[in-house]
DNA sequence: AGCCTGTGCACCGTGAAAGCG
DNA sequence: CCGCTTTCACGGTGCACAGGC
């Protein structure tokens, strides 16, 4: 059996194509019994409306797409999971992509983006979103646009809290652990700690104590190996989790017990921390709380082509076994 | 500037539509003259084909759709990046869907589809599979249609390694940890499980030692505290290596040591596997290769419409510490 | 006249067959 | 045969309007 079209249904209810279009589409402009007989022949031919002459008539899909960096690690999918959650709830169809950003975002198929630790320097995103010229709701860029808003963690508000726990530790030799350079996260997170190292140990030598994990708990581990070999460090500050996961490991390897010897902390509170030995100290944004404030901003977006808005999320502090203090 | 459609160009340049269309769809039908004038007039009006048009017209779309369970955890994540390298080398786009099958699927729009982990039993596949006149690869069930193909892994085979390797440690009273009962491969796994103890066992009391962690490592960590407090197993086969990370944690808390005391394998050498301490034994399944198989089987799909094809991918073992022997 | 129900038609942007000089 | 144009169809939408009561 092939596609159904409204043509085959208009010829077998013995009505016009614009009725059926009509009837479908709950149009006071047809009768109910009418509407009843067509809706019956529509699911008898198992018809599905053609997407693509909907949309190329209507400017109008309610389709939303989640541009992301990458599908891998714990973060991101979470992060889909709640949006792509309360997104079906209401009605809308999330799709996910990853990557540069694909030709398909640009046309008229998709309503909307979120974006997502999408790595593109300022610059760059400002342009796209003006020549998009649909509402776009970003994740971890703040981006000043007619037509967009942005919904981020407060990361400089988690550096203080992690700061100040190992700040109060006996271990007080701190490393900074950051992700990859292209992450507005990791700047931000940057900028926060050399802001609270320099002013707690008015020293001006922050840069000598920061490395680049690359969000890579491998290479990570790499480092930290280094590092606890040479008693170089005994406080771990990591951009996220998974490579304060690599610090646990090279101290493992060298038989040295977090949370008494040494202290580590992460960011972002995704599943290993509460699994690993000790739990892991870490920060924690409510991802469920930040997928709902995204997906109320799209939509205000939507209703009112309002300006931009920056809406910042406060993290909490989980406390756990891995600082000694 | 709003969008430029081709009609603008052709205005701009002074020719037909058609000759746009001919000109910027490479065809020979156009002089080089024409082609490069009319190529740089869409260039400066950012013109952006309308999919919804360009799709209407030739009921094929570059647009593939990865339909998955969930984008949560270690696993689905790391193989939808893998598919989406692939693919977007080859000129493809991936776009991924999570939660129920969205009606976007049924429509134009998508020309083809991949499946993994998604949760239905097979007589619902195999209907969705008939009504959907699209190539179809499933990674994660075998499904007998024309127009579909299954590019699985060799659960057995998988099983079979890490049950030898436990066979073969000091630790013989065996947990067999189960994923969710929705899931194909926990399936496979398990009966697998059951085969091999029951074969080298000699006993008949195999479902005795089965206990679903749901693949979660906080359920399975409930679990393991209870069977390590009771001393009453010493080996946990998990059926993934996140529940697996939940017995190590519960091993922690009551102070026994990983790869002496107790044995514990896991299964799809996730990345927490090798940052552990001790490393987790478990078998690897190589994503790029199944990732490659994926996309090639639905190219192959697509060309010939040939019919179903069972590809299955062998795991190795990868040992490491948490095994003692 | 005015309401109700249904129809004819132009149109969205594109691609390709057929026609033409 | 080359290079370009005319014309039409894809499937659906919604305006303007027609005809009946």
């Amino acid at each position: 059996m092939e596609k159904a079209s409204l043509k085959d249904i208009a010829r077998i209810a013995n009505v016009s194509v614009a009725t059926v279009s009509y009837a479908l589409n709950n149009s006071s402009q047809v009768s109910e019994v009418t509407r009843a007989k067509i809706k019956k022949i529509a699911n008898e031919l198992n018809y599905i409306p053609n997407l693509s002459a909907q949309n190329l008539r209507t400017n109008n899909s309610n389709l939303i797409c989640a541009i992301v960096n990458t599908y891998q690690g714990n973060f991101n999918g979470d992060v889909l999971q709640e949006i792509q959650d309360i997104l079906e709830r209401k009605g809308f169809q999330l799709l996910a992509f990853s990557g540069s950003i694909p030709d398909i975002v640009k046309t008229d198929i998709i309503d909307g983006v979120l974006m997502l630790n999408y790595r593109a320097d300022s610059t760059e995103l400002q342009q796209f979103t003006n020549t998009l010229n649909k509402p776009i709701v970003f994740m971890t860029n703040e981006i000043n646009t007619a037509n967009s808003a942005s919904v981020v963690i407060d990361n400089r508000l988690g550096i203080k809290y992690l700061f100040d726990v190992l700040k109060k530790s006996k271990n007080e030799r701190i490393c900074f652990i950051t992700g990859d350079d292209n992450s507005f996260n990791s700047e931000q997170r940057y900028n926060a700690a050399k802001e609270f190292y320099t002013k707690s140990f008015k020293k001006n030598d922050f840069s000598q104590h920061v490395y680049s994990g690359q969000y890579d708990p491998i290479v990570t581990y790499q480092l930290g190996k280094r590092f606890l070999e040479n008693d170089q460090y005994d406080a771990f500050l990591c951009f996220n989790d998974d490579m304060a996961l690599g610090i646990y490991h090279a101290a493992s390897d060298l038989n040295i017990k977090v949370g008494k010897d040494i202290s580590i902390v992460g960011f972002d509170d995704s599943y290993v921390s509460s699994v690993v030995s000790p739990g892991l100290t870490t920060v924690q944004v409510d991802k469920k709380e930040w997928a709902e404030e995204v997906v109320n901003q799209y939509l205000e977006l939507k209703a009112s082509k309002s300006t931009n808005k920056v809406v910042k999320l406060s993290p909490k502090l989980i406390l756990r076994g891995s600082v000694n203090q």
